[in-house]
DNA sequence: TGGGATGATTTCTT
DNA sequence: AAGAAATCATCCCA
């Protein structure tokens, strides 16, 4: 490598300009400067430069070097080099200006929603919080789930940060070698700094797509683990015993009209630190049980109506009123631990 | 570990 | 839309 790299411009530039001497296998038709000696000139070498492949390495140098010795070399080169030139701009006129793609935006924005490409803190946590809402959970019992869930989201986040980071990096070195080579190939045939450039272009797509596989597990990744989350919050936990005395005892204190309004539902659910939700899914559950089995819930119903009785009597006693929901409204006060099939129940 | 209890979901009805 | 009824999925205790 004792020459720099000529690229194609700069090559140009040179022209005709004298070369210097032969190679000893060449012959020397300088003097008889004919046409029909050059053209025998240019017919051998571009005869070598088809056979150059068929030749063993160590061959093929000492070919290469002897190529680029010949006095005919600069002149040859320029003429490929305006061929080349007119060739390249007609096929490139014809590609190149894709779309953005509308994939890839997706996922760069799904994993940035996600937490997993933008900053550290504050998009895992929001989207696990957003998904802890969304299933409208019972909370407490949660955070344990909750930092598994951010545990296992930043596993993903830097399983993805480092392959983002080896791409990055291979590709660098690919293109820095691909551009080496070619470098060194413009000393023997005619390639342009845009040629250089489209053959970055392409690498860089290749990486690209690479990349965007790499996104698109990554997303699937963070998608099966939040579907995992969302299911493991879906889990039933059996409301705590003081939440089913609550609801138990406003359901036998309203044995004859079972239905809560919605701000006794609010109010029931407030106390029971359950959802509005969870308050109507209970009673709906209560009554189409209690009604299907009556019985079995007589000895319990017997025991709530004991209870609110109490509490009628000892708040009689005080006089006054207690705003709660659990207020006894059956005929008096004492509601009947048998079914009254006089309402909504049917 | 089986089966009843129970909270949630789905489908149908009013 | 609210509730009834059926069903699913999980809990929890003997």
């Amino acid at each position: 490598m004792d020459e720099q790299p000529r690229l194609m411009h700069a090559h140009a530039a040179v022209g005709m300009s004298g070369h210097p001497g032969l190679a000893p296998h060449i012959p020397d038709n300088t003097g008889a400067a004919d046409g029909d000696g050059r053209k025998q000139d240019i017919g051998d070498i571009l005869q070598q430069i088809m056979t150059i492949t068929d030749q063993s390495l160590d061959e093929a140098q000492a070919r290469k070097h002897a190529l680029n010795c010949h006095r005919m070399k600069p002149a040859l080169f320029n003429v490929l080099c305006e061929i080349k030139e007119k060739t390249v701009l007609s096929i490139r006129g014809a590609q190149e200006e894709e779309p953005p793609d509308a994939q890839l935006m997706r996922l760069d924005n799904m994993l940035l929603a996600e937490g997993v490409s933008g900053p550290e803190k504050g998009g895992g946590s929001a989207a696990a919080a957003a998904a802890a809402a969304a299933s409208g959970g019972v909370g407490a019992d949660n955070s344990a789930e909750h930092s598994d869930y951010r545990a296992k989201l930043s596993q993903i986040r830097q399983i993805y940060h480092t392959e983002l980071e080896k791409y990055e990096q291979a590709c660098n070195e690919f293109t820095t070698h691909v551009m080496n080579l070619l470098r060194e190939q413009s000393r023997t045939r005619p390639i342009s700094p845009k040629e250089i450039e489209r053959m970055v272009g392409i690498i860089h797509r290749k990486f690209s797509s690479i990349q965007m596989q790499l996104k698109q597990s990554t997303c699937e990744a963070v998608m099966i683990l939040r579907s995992r989350f969302l299911d493991a919050r879906r889990k039933r936990r059996n409301f705590n015993k003081q939440a089913t005395e609550i609801l138990n005892e406003y359901f036998y204190s309203h044995l004859s009209n079972p239905y809560p309004s919605e701000e006794a539902k609010e109010e029931l659910a407030k106390k029971c630190s359950i959802t509005v939700s969870q308050v109507s899914n209970w009673f709906g559950n209560k009554r189409i049980r209690y009604k299907k089995n009556i019985g079995k819930f007589q000895e319990e119903a017997n025991m709530y109506a004991a209870r609110t009785a109490v509490n009628a009597a000892s708040v009689s006693a005080h006089g006054s009123q207690a705003n709660s929901p659990s207020t006894p409204n059956s005929a008096g006060g004492y509601p009947s631990p048998c079914y009254q099939p006089d309402r909504r129940i049917q």
